[in-house]
DNA sequence: CATAAATGACACCTTGAGGTATTATATAAT
DNA sequence: ATTATATAATACCTCAAGGTGTCATTTATG
């Protein structure tokens, strides 16, 4: 595991959504979405599905079916996937890992690691699929 | 996998060498620094023979052995642990994981993202074991 | 209605991080 | 020299993330 990087699948769940935020009417297949990014097909099928019950897509069944992202691009923001696809995502608060950290007495790291992730938050928070539409993706 | 979370081993090398810095001089033994740090016996055993081949500790092996702290402590740098410990620090560039990223046109997210890392990089430069050695332990 | 083309469900495989068990080796003290 | 007490080496186990394979279900359309 490297420090400082997204999971696979969060770094994948950016991509679609992403790919997808470009044209928010439009209905995506899977197919389509394999061609532009190159996520393991099968593994895409599945975090399609995934993506459907977290509600950031909605998918149509049958023939001529597909994915559509599900709600204005102005309106999901980065923070919120991450939190979906990464549920622990709050769960990194000491910077040595103890467990009674801030408790009471903090570790000496604490509040300098505290404003690195507030700024982090911030920037996923501030971020939309629209802000992120036009990102090349490759 | 928690995003900015560091890997369990890199927490143990930092709690470890923390607490070791407490007195640079002292040739600390396993049984007494799995008292203090609780860190699973025997994977702490095998942690701190590799801490003694990245060379921030030495071992004296024998009856009335153990580790210490191979340099000055403000000689050692919380980064160059990390790198040691998790080689693949620095390959976390792209925020959408793309491999292509910054060749030739970055993604959207990459001057932003490496302003963040950026920033971390200077934090774990510029704190040193001797700068961390009273934290709290647990 | 039958078929083709799409997604859904579910079971299984693989790999690396974290953790465990056992035996070997080094050395101080008696 | 022998013993007790340290670390070193090596092989194995476990579990979750990432990835694969197969079959079921839904629906537009001829």
């Amino acid at each position: 595991m490297s420090f400082m990087k997204f999971s696979k699948t969060t770094e994948y769940a950016f991509r679609i959504l992403s790919f997808m935020a470009q044209d928010e009417t439009k209905l995506y297949n899977v197919d389509e979405i394999f061609e532009k990014l190159r996520v393991p097909y099968r593994y895409l099928r599945k975090l399609m599905t995934n993506l459907t019950r977290s509600g950031f897509i909605v998918s149509i069944q049958g023939k001529n079916g597909g994915y559509k992202i599900s709600r204005k691009t102005e309106e999901i923001r980065l923070l919120e996937i991450l939190q979906a696809v990464d549920p622990e995502y709050l769960s990194g608060k000491c910077f040595f890992g103890f467990d009674n950290c801030a408790l009471q007495v903090p570790c000496i790291m604490h509040d300098q690691w505290t404003i690195v992730r507030t700024n982090i938050n911030n920037i996923l928070a501030g971020t939309s699929l629209a802000d992120v539409k036009q990102t090349k993706n490759d």
